[in-house]
DNA sequence: CGGCATCCACATAGATACTG
DNA sequence: CAGTATCTATGTGGATGCCG
């Protein structure tokens, strides 16, 4: 693993704190006026000083959120599964809990259910263009936990 | 937002099932013999039908696990900082959730936690090598979130 | 200042059994 | 085949209060 991992630079305050100037803004998600990391907070709605669920990071956070969910989205990168497909491919996930990150997954809009009528019925999932917007984030998942992991089993 | 998203390939299968060929593998973590996208399984570790606490994306997931870590974890790329000051960043998080992830991080040896001795005492908590490696993560996290919710707001 | 000890509320995973 | 319905066990976050 390589890339630029310094720049420790301790910056000050920059902004002025000027967030709604009158009496009373009470509740509400309020950005943070402080000096971020650029590459961290790259605009307005990382500034949070909460976990706000419109932060690009808990966005992609709720996506991949849930045990079993990276396994299942990593069979769905192959191409469309049906429900069997995916129990085979993960023989130990309960078909409750599978349905629950397929339900969620959909109701993201990262993937489509396809029903074909008829007995025996047959669903398949497929990934929305969306939902393979995850992929480099779950290459990047895994290389970061082999960096961690010391580059070596 | 760019980068490949496509190539929905169907790969069969190519490596050969002699997995443990005798009699009873009972239990114990076994890696699966099939074909894998190479982006998103290098390597054998990736291999697994079941959420293996030492394949790379687990880990991966485990050292940004917890609601507030990510937070944490931007402050902390910031340089150094004390427990107080990390309270003030993040004012709605409670001083036993924060504690709870700091030991988290600190046991996981992502951050090491330095005690001023004498009254009152100051502690401060600094990320190490290996956390500083979480960086691309956290801007991968963004950009993919923030690519899932359109691209701009 | 920087925690830890408790208690509570809720979310989640897994096992099991049953249905359109 | 592709789910749903329950029930249970555990995990996790948050509030509160005490201590070195």
């Amino acid at each position: 693993m390589l890339g630029r991992v310094g720049c420790q630079v301790d910056t000050g305050l920059v902004l002025d704190a000027h967030v709604t100037s009158q009496a009373g803004p009470p509740e509400g998600h309020q950005t943070v006026s402080r000096a971020f990391d650029p590459e961290l907070v790259p605009d307005a709605r990382g500034a949070t000083d909460r976990p706000e669920p419109d932060c690009p990071v808990e966005i992609a956070l709720a996506a991949i959120s849930g045990r079993w969910t990276t396994l299942v989205l990593r069979e769905l990168m192959g191409g469309p599964r049906s429900f069997g497909e995916l129990r085979e491919a993960l023989p130990t996930l309960s078909a409750k809990v599978l349905t629950e990150r397929l339900g969620g997954l959909t109701d993201r809009g990262l993937a489509v259910r396809e029903v074909r009528p008829g007995f025996p019925s047959r669903t398949t999932y497929r990934l929305t263009a969306a939902g393979l917007r995850l992929r480099p984030l779950l290459a990047e998942l895994y290389r970061t936990g082999a960096a961690l992991s010391g580059f070596n089993p």
